[in-house]
DNA sequence: AACTATACCGGTATTAGTATCACGGTCATG
DNA sequence: CATGACCGTGATACTAATACCGGTATAGTT
């Protein structure tokens, strides 16, 4: 009945993924960006700094095209090592 | 100030996508793959059902690892041609 | 036959989070 | 100076994720 909670490791996940898309938009302009992913300023803004760390599928997915990107190389970057080999520690979706 | 509503294209797009999913679950149980994914399967099924339409992209990339499919395959089937070729004409992202 | 367990279905209620606009501010550039 | 980009924030409506509900269907057990 009630929604879980974002948890630590999972907002520190939205963030290394935040981080991840504001080394690959580079020297290009944010505002650039958001307009070729048809996303707002204000919303990438939020993702690259890690203040919407569960962005939907979609999202990401317009603004992976945006910067070239492969989806499964940001899912592969954004988790940690140890997460893929234990499965049960941590939850593994949003 | 205020989100806009998803338009009819993006449930249109969700319901494609949560169809796929099906699909790609084949004979495996919703209670399984919802289990390796880490997600309720309340959660599964309204996914697949398209009742939400733009899941978050961590619940995607989990359920994609249970399913063992590509991110980049799954955006690739769920994007109709003509809207690749004309970025302009419907909302990019979620 | 009835009973049990399990999976699936769509819906409801609740809570938390997202995406957007607008704002005031700073900074760099021409 | 004006302009554009960037910053974080407030407010808002919308949406996701979850548990639960009553129902159906199937398979196995007694």
């Amino acid at each position: 009945m009630v929604r879980v909670p974002l948890s630590r490791w999972e907002r520190e996940r939205g963030e290394r993924f935040g981080a991840l898309l504001r080394q690959a938009r580079g020297d290009r302009s944010m505002v650039e960006i958001a307009a070729a992913a048809g996303v707002s300023v204000e919303t990438l803004r939020k993702i690259e700094g890690g203040r919407i760390p569960t962005p939907a599928f979609f999202t990401v997915v317009a603004l992976a095209a945006a910067l070239d990107l492969s989806l499964d190389v940001i899912a592969a970057a954004t988790t940690p090592a140890d997460v893929t080999s234990h499965p049960g520690q941590h939850p593994l979706s949003a």
